[in-house]
RNA sequence: GCGGGUAUGGCGGAAUUGGCAGACGCGCAGGAUUUAGGUUCCUGUACCGCAAGGCGUGUGGGUUCGACUCCCACUACCCGCACCA
């Protein structure tokens, strides 16, 4: 009886919406589960092979928790706003929400023929205005209370889109999303204060269950350091105070380093002799792109002041003071203090100019190169820290600061406050206006939300104004402060701000008055398990973890933390190995796989594939392996006798189930698998399955093939409702060990028989039968028997002389 | 440079409180059924060897009765960050 996949398949996809089965309930007396996968961004080119994998392994973690009893929140929706659907709207002069509209048609359309058990009554979409508006609530909320500001800065301007970018947008110098150059532009720009919730986001990571390479990704970024800030004097008579993570090493300062923006500059104008020299350089390092200047490779340059220099504090030697682009002005203090005997960088300037090196930590050979792994190293040339252990100087060294009023410990961050505006059409407008008199004035609750307008052009600008600003209907409004005349905000929300509290609104998607009932968040609140790439943790990761800390803060929802549980799936390579693109031209499109071999085993193959947290080629033909399993499992109908479970498969159908269950929940689902095709093996072997048995194995396979396990289910009239309705069979710990196991016996580490005992039988037992073994006896005869060890179960080793 | 990870048959991959390496699948070889087979079923399959046996988890050491697993020193590759003072 072959097998046709289609018309089941449809079958069950249409009957599972009209029973809403997986419809989950605001209001249940069973255990919540609330299980996310990050909602795709619907491209014009569909979906790939790749997106079902995170999808199916958490619909498999879905689905046997609904077979376990749980009341399970799987919901689904569109991250719609963003470039590619406003470019290709500008290209092909059609609205972008029409673009939006039919790519998330067709997205819907791919992944229902996959089968996943998606809540579709509670799909959102963030660019609906019902949706928006809460996105726009939040930055209001953010904005009152100071964490969103506008200022005047360099940004990152991508020269092809024609928009600001984030610094984690920009990758090697270019635009992560089309490959352009990335320039420095000043602009005044929107930002959030994600900086004021660096240390919570690095300690909180203690409070949830991510990967260790999440967890490391993130602190990394967010990059905390400590050390002290020092004020060393110029010659004029100004403070100049520089960051240090060593301040244990300030008797080896041999000169100072400034950014060449760094703005005492400007103000020893007059005093420094070769100001045009320093002019010179400080027009070039600002020509310079972000790429060349952070470029690691190239040789450090600068120019040395003359007519100023600084005065060490610790011990009051007079050291000069340089310029270069190698210290940054977004970093510490944009100054720092040189010591070349023991940092890299330092030593490469101070010998291409001519500076003294001091060592102030025995160990190393200054001369030949910095001695930077000092950390166990004994002060020397250091004054009062003379003979201290490095340790010992850092402490004493900062005692010493605080008491001469020159110094405190400091903490520095890496990370810089969020660039929040874009000049483009196609994202949440922002809900301010400017007043001439009142300044930044938010809008009025009431008016949320603020739509977008209709515009006939989307094309941005080259004057780096967003296509809105040429709207004057739209632009020119009423200050709702003073009623006077003001100017909507033109610039939109960067795509990252709809993604950063989407699955707040899964929790309760169709309420009008608040972004989520506290009801509603207090039952589903935190989510348990968020399933995403890697590529998302410095950036919507991050960013959701700050929104609802925020939102924490200003009571709003009801924990601190988003996410409890986060994991992160492998990407699916190209056949050749390579990731998959349209350029390579080695995308698979899931279509035409479900067309041929179905979704059930699709679904497997991607599941069985390898490692899911890992990587993997594609390789169709071991797909067949997968559709073989099916129909092997289908055939099943044409060997079923009445019955229960019989005695010599118990134990393996024991086991089993304790394997499926706990493999799902590890995300090992290519064991878990595993697992099930040898119980499938093993009942072949015995020529008949019982209807008990079909019917545990049924459930078993349910999660990762759900159509073809409710199509049997209906054939064979099992009864009950559907599959998806039953109970997770139990299995019984004391059932899953075998009366009789078999013994490896080695001798001397070597295996050299294999014996069947009884499972209870003792040591003594073991080893007696393990030495009547004609092979063992003949091996340990007339040897010393120097040691026997028996692990229970497993083997036995006879140490023999 | 810093941080994280990986290395096992022809291939994808199993096996970790140290205990039978190669589960499961693909591929391949042989056989059965079939008019036929890109179907199904059975048998075999790390490597060397006819066999007894030997050898084997990137390399070199170590601990142990016993190491894919632990320790030390390397190599190669992948990912993230990177002039962060």
């Amino acid at each position: 009886m072959k097998y046709e996949h289609q018309p089941i398949e449809k079958k069950w996809q249409d009957k599972w919406e009209e029973a809403g089965v997986f419809h989950a309930s605001n209001e249940s007396d069973k255990p919540k589960f609330y299980a996310l996968v990050e909602f795709p961004y619907p491209s014009g080119q569909g979906l790939h092979v790749g997106h079902p994998r995170p999808y199916t392994a958490l619909d498999i973690v879905a689905r046997k928790r609904r077979l376990q009893g749980y009341n399970v929140l799987y919901p689904i929706g569109w991250d719609a706003f963003g470039l590619p659907t406003e470019n290709y709207a500008i290209k092909n002069h059609i609205h972008p929400a029409e673009v939006t509209k039919k790519n998330v048609a067709r997205f819907k359309q791919q992944i229902q023929s996959l089968g996943i058990s998606f809540d579709w009554s509670r799909e959102i979409n963030t660019t609906d205005p019902d949706y928006y508006k809460w996105t726009q609530w939040i930055f209001l909320q953010l904005f009152q209370r100071g964490l969103a500001y506008k200022k005047e800065m360099a940004v990152n301007w991508c020269t092809s889109c024609k928009c600001v970018l984030a610094n984690e947008e920009v990758v090697d110098g270019v635009c992560e999303r089309c490959g352009s150059p990335v320039v420095h532009k000043v602009k005044s720009q929107w930002m959030l204060k994600i900086t004021e919730y660096a240390q919570r986001l690095i300690d909180d990571l203690d409070l949830v269950d991510y990967p260790e390479r999440v967890k490391a990704q993130q602190k990394n970024w967010i990059g905390r350091s400590t050390g002290a800030e020092v004020d060393f004097t110029a010659t004029t008579g100004d403070k100049l105070t520089v960051y240090t993570t060593r301040p244990d090493t300030l008797y080896g300062v041999t000169y100072m380093v400034l950014a060449p923006e760094h703005p005492l500059l400007e103000k020893w104008k007059d005093t420094i002799s070769n100001w045009d020299e320093v002019r010179a350089y400080q027009d070039a390092a600002a020509r310079k792109s972000e790429f060349e200047r952070t470029e690691v490779a190239k040789e450090k340059t600068g120019v040395r002041l003359d007519g100023v220099a600084a005065v060490n504090p610790v011990n009051g030697v007079e050291i000069p003071i340089f310029i270069s682009d190698y210290v940054l002005t977004s970093y510490g203090t944009g100054a720092i203090m040189a010591v070349p005997g023991h940092d890299t960088r330092d030593w490469e300037f101070a010998k291409k100019y001519g500076l003294p090196i001091i060592e102030v930590v025995k160990g190393g050979d200054v001369e030949k190169e910095a001695f930077t792994d000092c950390d166990t190293g004994i002060m020397v040339n250091s004054g009062i820290l003379d003979g201290l252990t490095v340790e010992e100087a850092k402490v004493k060294i900062k005692e010493f600061l605080e008491e001469k009023g020159i110094g405190h410990n400091k903490v520095n961050f890496k990370l810089r406050d969020w660039v929040f505006s874009r000049q483009r059409y196609w994202g949440e407008p922002i809900p301010i206006v400017y007043c001439e008199k009142c300044g930044y004035v938010a809008l009025p609750e009431s008016e949320l939300p603020l739509r977008l307008p209709d515009v006939k052009s989307y094309e941005p600008t080259d004057t780096g104004e967003s296509p809105l600003a040429h709207m004057t209907d739209w632009v020119n409004t009423t200050c709702p402060h003073c009623g006077g005349p003001a100017k909507r905000e033109t610039d939109t929300m960067p795509q990252w701000a709809g993604s950063s509290w989407y699955f707040l609104r899964y929790m309760d998607p169709h309420n009008q008055e608040v972004l989520a009932s506290k009801e509603a968040m207090e039952y589903w609140s935190p989510v348990d398990w968020y399933n995403g790439g890697m590529e998302h943790t410095t950036l919507h990761l991050l960013y959701s973890r700050f929104w609802h800390k925020f939102l924490f803060d200003i009571g709003v929802v009801p924990t601190s933390e988003p996410y409890a549980k986060r994991t992160s799936h492998g990407m699916i390579l190209g056949e050749n190995g390579e990731k998959m693109s349209k350029s390579r031209g080695n995308v698979v499109n899931p279509d035409d796989v479900v067309r041929e071999y179905g979704a059930d085993t699709m679904r497997l193959y991607e599941m069985f594939i390898g490692d899911f947290e890992k990587s993997a080629p594609w390789n169709p033909s071991s797909m067949k392996g997968c559709r073989r399993f099916v129909e092997r499992f289908w055939n099943f109908q044409n060997i079923a006798v009445p019955g229960g479970v019989r005695k010599e498969l118990e134990t393996s159908f024991h086991k089993t189930i304790k394997k499926t269950g706990e493999d799902i929940e590890n995300l090992k689902f290519n064991t878990a698998i595993a697992a099930l095709m040898s119980l499938m093996n093993e009942i072949y072997d015995t020529g008949s399955i019982t209807v008990e048995e079909l019917k545990i194995f049924t459930i078993l396979l349910n999660p990762f093939a759900p159509h073809v396990t409710e199509e049997l289910w209906e054939q064979m009239k099992f009864g009950g409702g559907m599959v998806c309705q039953q109970a997770w069979p139990v299995y019984e710990e004391a059932k899953c060990q075998e009366d009789t196991i078999e013994v490896a016996v080695q001798v001397n580490g070597k295996v050299r028989a294999r014996i069947l005992v009884a499972a209870d039988l003792d040591k003594d037992g073991v080893l007696a039968q393990a030495k009547s073994e004609a092979k063992i006896a003949s091996e340990i005869a007339g040897k010393k028997l120097v040691k026997e060890i028996y692990v229970p179960g497993k083997l036995v080793n006879i140490v023999a002389k």
